[in-house]
DNA sequence: AAGAAATGTTAAATATAATTTACAAAAATG
DNA sequence: CATTTTTGTAAATTATATTTAACATTTCTT
């Protein structure tokens, strides 16, 4: 009942040249089961998918990993063509904020003296990544805090909680990436 | 029974921060279900746990390349932290060099004068993006040719062939990061 | 402190997935 | 060409997932 996962399935068996049957003695299912599932007839539980695609053997991140469009998209962005979506002192100007399906954010950040992303902390899914270009950059990540200055970097797990804060009298630059994309 | 999918449909939810309740309103299956998936009482469907996910949101893609590592790690990175993972007149400082299981690379990349990565075009997987800083970059992207000036940015499929030139008389400098990670 | 609202868990009922068994069509074998 | 083997599919049974409804606990209000 969810996506067109039954003819993926078929699609990856076939890929492997193997049978429903010999499928299914590889993987410790029944060829029935292998059938309705190519079929869409019924969503099959991930412990039984994952017995399937151990037979191939594929892992579930690898099954559920589509391929990606290949559609000739915008390639060049100059600053008009940044969105800035973020708020109040702190400006993102997002590259390639039009493109299908993109993996990750890539951002210009602009931000202003005293911004400050807030006492709450951030906290999301993901990882994130980036370089000072100009300014002071208070870093905090979980109990760690640091200023950042011109060259200097960081990369983190978005899960740990977090905050940004311009420490300096001019205005501040950042480039940062993160995956999975936030915009 | 499949891996712990229970603990970490758990994690993620937190991440979130959703009750079992809210969770299962907006995703159209009930508490009672989520409570048993996340205790691994139950190995769900995936068609209800993509109704789950969908919630949140997040992809069955994403959901099962999903980390658990917790692990405390390196997050700043200076100058001299950043490994020189070019070569010749081309220097990439790799950002996050030394941590594990990285999902991308963040370059801070130095083209001297004339620096080019050369005519027979750069092609392989995944996806890249980034911001020039300073100088003047040409970017040969497919077909396409432009030169990019400081602020103006790119985003492209890194499997349409490629190439970046200074063509500037000074030093050029981007910021750029690419996923999954190939340094 | 008492009541209300929200939290996660569980038992029984229901809906759905998986197996067993069987069938028909296609491919392989003699 | 006839027979055997292998293929994918389907019906009925069994096993499992999901819902409904209820139960304790904790957290928030007043």
């Amino acid at each position: 009942m969810t996506i067109e996962i039954g003819p993926r399935l078929k699609t990856v068996r076939k890929n492997f040249q193997l049978s429903q049957r010999e499928l299914a003695k590889k993987s410790g299912v029944t060829n029935a089961t292998i059938s309705l599932i190519e079929k869409n007839k019924v969503s099959p539980s991930v412990s039984s998918l994952k017995k399937v695609l151990d037979g191939l053997p594929m892992s579930l991140a690898e099954f559920f990993t589509f391929e990606s469009e290949e559609i000739s998209e915008q390639v060049y962005y100059k600053q008009s063509d940044q969105p800035d979506v973020g708020s109040g002192e702190i400006h993102f100007h997002l590259i390639g904020a039009n493109r299908f399906n993109r993996k990750m954010c890539v951002l210009r950040e602009i931000l202003l003296p005293g911004a400050d992303t807030g006492e709450e902390m951030l906290q999301h899914d993901g990882e994130e990544s980036g370089v000072i270009m100009k300014g002071q950059i208070e870093l905090t990540v979980g109990e760690k805090v640091r200023v950042l200055t011109e060259g200097e970097g960081y990369y983190f797990d978005s899960h740990i909680p977090h905050r940004f804060r311009n420490v300096g009298d001019e205005e501040a630059i950042i480039v940062s990436a993160n995956t999975p994309a936030s915009f």
